[in-house]
RNA sequence: GGGCGCGUAGCUCAGUUGGUUAGAGCGCGUCGCUGAUAACGACGAGGUCCCAGAUUCGAGUUCUGGCGCGCCCA
């Protein structure tokens, strides 16, 4: 039996219960138990920092994350979830420093690295709890029990491993490379830190000459941005393709080079006149000597000299070399080249480095600043000094030696530390670790085609790209809180060789230092034993240098950048090779990752980098993960007052504070704005099912998503309440009807089968029942089959889209159009069409909660229990523990869905047609015409149409194709089919076929099978396949015309009908008095009328057995006494006063 | 400056190997239907499919060049 669920739900409270419900019974443990041995689908999670609080970019991915694992373990795989943590880096100690109070290094120091990491190590777990809530609310099922965490030793002593086999292969090196550093902060930082302080600044924009050594009165023009690199200016590089110009100032008569191309713009800005003396190229400039801009360096070095290879002596410094990178997009074509401040400068110099002899004298890195991003002793003339502000006296001094051509200002983006927003970054020359990763570039091009990318174009795009451009990694950091580079080095000789754990760095000779820790642990009993492969304890073990006798081996004092971490999780999850062998052999690689596109240079690069070097022998590509879905931008919005000053408030509360007068805002979410709201709002109001079905069916994933309350709000009538009122109308109707359902099977039941369901008594073959029953069944079919497709291809999107048409076709077709079958005197017992129809929609409905249950898992769950209650200690308990619906092929029925489709379209053309005809749908009409434009279906919408007449209220509907005196025929080429063959004389056949009559060419189409068009000078014969027919109703008639057909309206009303169409009115009244009186469904009721107008009454006598076969009235009482307690309501039909009241007889009668 | 993506209705977006009448949802307005419905249906916008060229019998769709926006990187 079924008890009458009400349409009036609240969904998050019911997905609480849910949540309350998954927990008791442990289903999402039971759902791995059923998949045990079965084939494995590998989902690897990347792991979140839990040292900030969640927002709604992460409801998104966890969702996602989700929705795959959920549908592959419902088609039969088993698919663990493991949960993990990020947990190292610059943002922990950025957190900490801030609570501390301190900020640099020196700060740390003093405060003591040792109370430091313990404070980062407490603060990593600071958000877990909102972490944890937030993955559990939102329905995201992973074991968050045996979560990997990246600072645990087991985890830190698998990435020890694998940079142990980097470095005995000798790709783990150490070496100089220009990084953005934060001088301030004392630490290089890494892109993604960089990429978000950029910021657009004024810097000044300066053209300074240098003059040639060998050629008097003449200088090469320089342009820079930062004239603080001035003083360690180099070289000036030209490119050896562009044309230069030698020029002559008009009023001075100095002699300038500058490219070719930009001489008249740079004059022009100069207010200087500038003639052109002659032109070379590049090359032609290319060794000369020039005097730099300061003489800092030059007064020493100005005649150092080195041998070259080919044993000829080249100067140092202070020359022209040949450069690619030069451009004319900005400056003058010369390029002032400073290798301390600049990756390609830097570049440039060891090119040039290669150029000379081994034992010769070498140029050296002149650098007139130190790592505080002050000059040194190297510029007296500013020593002390913060670049940035040597700026300024600088330009005056070159102004002062008449070396300043012009000074200006320059707008662009600059990068400043996003942690220290005032403080601008500079490149600075530091020495660091670096993984050779640029050996790998072919093996990672390769590994990458192989993914399963979506979007696609990550592949070659994005993902691609970046891969071609590889740069060896940048692993060091000179932090603290991270996994320490498991590198000693010997105090003597300098060797160095990494450790692979933990144990075996005490297996070394004469290990000391171990107390450090012990000591810790014995001050603090409470401490993680995890601490102790991290700074300062690991740092304190030294042992025997194997490479000079009585030396000691000492750790290097760096640890790593915490993205190979994240990266190395497919195999330190498992604390592999140490330990977890077996389940990193089980679970490698990953059939399925997803994150946001910021992860393309983050996590998803980490991942297959690591993994492609480490696991090189394996020679199938891809891994360490099969297929990616990355996610789009998440963008905020909110709603401001026109002025801007209210700003960030929610719909709701703009249209309350401000009236009408808001503006609705979208952009970029932002922790320091704060332009959006918490997730948990979301779930409290609107609940986790509606946030992630606007996640899946609004728009594929990879586009960026806007997170509107409104939008999320609008997906629950939509589709959610859509498919909750069909279940609350068929458990309204299953309990009035005593439906027994699954109840009537003795046998054994499991999860609803269509198999299953057919051992029940009332349950007839469905080839058996009617077209409705088996049009929706081969609906549920059909998109089963497209659901299973498009998710299979990681496209929730379209898997989305056929559920939503499916649930539309249910409710507003189906169910519309089957409600009186429900309504029915006989009970499901005694007649065979109401048990069909019982059968039908609980079936569609069980179906229904399995397929949309990775989706909306809330919801599923709770039709789920609706739906088996009766049967609960004999089904599975949960929907998620189901198997995911068979395509049932002998279902499948596209004929018939076909002619459906040419139903509903007569009958939404019907009442279009109604409505330009001004008839409302109460009022019969004796007929309508529909015109085909083709016969096929004819014969069997004749038989069939009764859902329609019921649908458009008419007596009689006839039908043609291609003989109706209302609609005029057009006959037009098939072009997709003619295209090929006809070529240019297509538009000439489209005029010819124009000018025929168009009824006419239908006639021989329909007698021969054939028609005939002259066309030029030949007689073309097109078959059916090649022409299209097009109606047009003849103006003057009602109709509506749509794909398929035309539908013309009958407008003439006889009495008759006019009094049926009152009937109806007065029902329609009727119905509207129970529904307010709060009547049950089943309740008996006296009518009591009052009506003058004779018209109506005898409309009203007439139809007398309709009016109460429709309302459940006992009787109606015209113009009879009323009892006092039956109150009239007075409302006009067709502008005819009648009066109503209605009295409960008999009570819940069925 | 480079790479990638996007530009279609008031808003958010679909638009399948190119086929002649370009769609959906939302919002808004009007009307209608309704004893499951907080729903639903119909009608309304008269769309320079960002612009310009090219290919083609035919371009929202392909190619080239612009313009604008977003993201990533310099």
């Amino acid at each position: 039996m079924f008890k009458a669920i009400s349409t009036s739900v609240q969904f998050p409270q019911q997905e609480e219960k849910i949540l309350q419900f998954w927990k008791d019974k442990r289903i999402y443990a039971k759902s791995l138990e059923r998949r045990e041995g079965a084939e494995p689908f590998v989902f690897y999670e990347g792991p979140p920092t839990a040292n900030g609080l969640p927002h709604p970019g992460h409801c998104l991915t966890r969702a996602i994350k989700d929705l795959f694992p959920r549908y592959k373990t419902m088609r039969g795989f088993r698919c663990e979830r493991k949960a993990g943590w990020d947990t190292h880096g610059l943002p922990v100690e950025v957190e900490v420093c801030k609570e501390l109070g301190i900020h640099g290094k020196d700060e740390i120091e003093s405060y003591g690295i040792e109370p430091f990491i313990q404070q980062c190590q407490q603060s990593v777990w600071r958000y877990m709890q909102e972490w944890e809530r937030l993955t559990e609310r939102i329905g995201f099922w992973i074991d968050l029990s045996e979560a990997y965490v990246t600072y645990h030793q087991s985890y830190v002593e698998s990435v020890w491993w694998s940079l142990k086999k980097l470095f005995d292969e000798g790709l783990l090196y150490r070496g100089h490379k220009i990084v953005w550093w934060w001088a301030q902060g004392g630490t290089a930082l890494s892109s993604g830190e960089v990429g978000q302080g950029y910021r657009e600044v004024a810097d000044p924009s300066v053209y300074v000459k240098f003059p040639l050594v060998d050629e008097e009165n003449t200088s090469l023009v320089v342009w820079t941005t930062t004239p603080w690199t001035l003083p360690s200016n180099t070289y000036t590089a030209v490119h050896p393709e562009i044309e230069y110009a030698l020029c002559r100032d008009a009023e001075s008569g100095e002699r300038l080079i500058i490219a070719r191309e930009l001489v008249e713009g740079l004059a022009e800005k100069a207010k200087r006149e500038w003639s052109v003396e002659k032109t070379f190229s590049g090359r032609e400039l290319v060794g000369k000597r020039y005097v730099p801009p300061t003489d800092n360096y030059y007064a020493q070095h100005a005649d150092a000299c080195g041998t070259l290879l080919d044993g000829t002596r080249e100067s140092l410094y202070w020359r022209v070399v040949a450069a690619d990178f030069v451009t004319l997009d900005s400056g003058t074509g010369l390029v002032h080249t400073a290798p301390a401040f600049g990756e390609v400068d830097y570049e440039l110099l060891v090119q040039e480095l290669k150029r000379f002899a081994e034992d010769s004298e070498k140029p050296g890195l002149l650098c007139a600043v130190g790592p505080d991003g002050k000059f040194t002793e190297d510029y007296p003339d500013q020593q002390g000094v913060w670049v940035k502000d040597a700026d300024k006296p600088i330009c005056q001094a070159l102004k002062a030696s008449g070396r300043l051509l012009l000074l200006d200002q320059y707008l662009h983006d600059y990068p400043f530390c996003w942690r220290a927003e005032q403080d601008p970054l500079i490149q600075y020359p530091r020495e660091s670790w670096f993984i050779r990763t640029t050996e790998f570039r072919e093996k990672m091009l390769a590994n990458n085609s192989k993914i399963g990318w979506l979007p696609e174009n990550i592949r070659d795009g994005r993902f691609g790209n970046f891969l071609e451009s590889n740069v060896d990694w940048a692993l060091s950091r000179e932090r603290y809180w991270g996994t320490p580079l498991p590198v000693w080095e010997c105090e003597h000789t300098g060797r160095r060789e990494a450790v692979g754990s933990y144990a075996e760095l005490l297996a070394k000779p004469e290990v000391e230092g171990t107390q450090m820790w012990l000591a810790a642990k014995a001050e603090k009993p409470e401490l993680p034993e995890d601490l102790k492969v991290h700074k300062p304890y690991i740092d304190a073990i030294t042992y025997a240098s194997p490479f000079a006798a009585g030396a000691r081996m000492k750790r290097v004092s760096e640890v790593i950048d915490c993205w190979y971490d994240s990266g190395a999780m497919p195999f330190a999850q498992w604390g592999y090779p140490h330990t977890g062998q077996e389940q990193f052999q089980n679970a490698f690689p990953a059939d399925f990752i997803s994150e946001a596109i910021d992860q393309t240079r983050g996590w998803f690069y980490s991942q297959l980098a690591i993994s492609t070097m480490l696991f090189g022998e394996r020679q199938t590509f891809p891994h360490p993960f099969k297929n990616c879905i990355v996610l789009g931008l998440m963008l905020a919005e909110w709603y401001e007052s026109k002025d801007g000053k209210q700003r960030f408030l929610t719909e709701e509360e703009a249209s309350e504070k401000l009236g009408g007068k808001y503006v609705s805002k979208v952009g970029k979410m932002s922790k320091s704005l704060r332009n959006y709201r918490s997730p948990q709002e979301i779930f409290d109001k609107h609940g986790a099912d509606a946030l992630r079905w606007y996640f899946f069916a609004n728009q594929p994933p990879w586009s960026s998503i806007i997170y509107s309350e409104r939008a999320i709000r609008d997906s629950i009538p939509e589709f959610m309440l859509r498919m909750w009122n069909v279940l609350s109308f068929f458990t309204i109707y299953a309990e009035i009807d005593k439906f027994e359902g699954p109840l009537e099977i003795d046998g054994s039941l499991d999860q609803l089968t269509a198999a299953e369901l057919a051992q029940a008594t009332t349950y007839r073959p469905v080839a058996e029942r009617g077209e409705l029953d088996r049009w929706i069944l081969s609906e549920l079919a059909l998109a089963t089959g497209r659901v299973v497709e498009r998710m299979d291809a990681y496209d929730n999107y379209a898997a989305c889209q056929q559920i939503s048409s499916l649930v539309d076709a249910l409710s507003n077709w189906y169910v519309r159009r089957c409600r009186d079958r429900f309504w029915g005197a006989e009970t499901a017992a005694q007649s065979k069409d109401k048990a069909d129809a019982y059968w039908t929609l609980y079936e569609v409905l069980v179906e229904l909660s399995k397929l949309v249950a990775p989706f909306v898992p809330f919801l599923a769950e709770s039709m789920w229990h609706a739906l088996t209650e009766c049967v609960r200690d004999k089904v599975r308990e949960s929907v998620h523990l189901c198997d995911y619906p068979q395509v049932l092929e002998d279902r499948c029925d596209t004929v018939l869905a076909g002619r459906m489709q040419v139903l509903r379209e007569v009958a939404s053309l019907g009442r279009s047609a109604r409505m330009d005809a001004k008839l409302k749908v109460r009022q019969p009409l004796a007929s309508v015409e529909v015109s085909l434009a083709d016969d096929r279906h004819i014969d069997w919408l004749s038989e069939h149409d009764e859902i329609v007449r019921k649908e458009l209220n008419v007596k009689k509907i006839s039908y043609n194709a291609g003989n109706s005196h209302y609609i005029e025929y057009q006959i037009l080429p098939n072009f997709k089919k003619l295209g090929p063959k006809l070529g240019k004389r297509l538009p000439a056949l489209k005029q010819a076929l124009g000018k025929l009559d168009g009824g006419a060419l239908l006639a021989q189409m329909k007698s021969a099978g054939k028609v005939e068009v002259q066309l030029d000078d030949e007689v073309l014969t097109l078959d059916g396949e090649e022409i299209e027919v097009r109606l047009q109703a003849k103006s003057g008639w009602t109709a509506s015309q749509g794909k398929y057909c035309v539908v013309v309206l009958s407008t003439d009303l006889t009495p008759e009908l006019i009094r049926e169409g009152y009937a109806r009115d007065l029902v329609r009244f009727i119905q509207d008095s129970r529904k307010q009186r709060e009547c049950q469904f089943t309740d008996r009721i006296q009518v009591f009328i009052q009506v003058q107008d004779e018209q109506l009454k005898t409309a009203i006598q007439e139809n007398e057995a309709y009016i109460t076969g429709e309302t459940l009235a006992v009787d109606l009482k015209i113009n009879e006494k009323v009892p006092p307690a039956v109150s009239m309501t007075s409302f006009a039909v067709d502008g005819k006063s009648v009066e109503v009241g209605i009295d409960v007889v008999q009570v819940g009668v069925s």
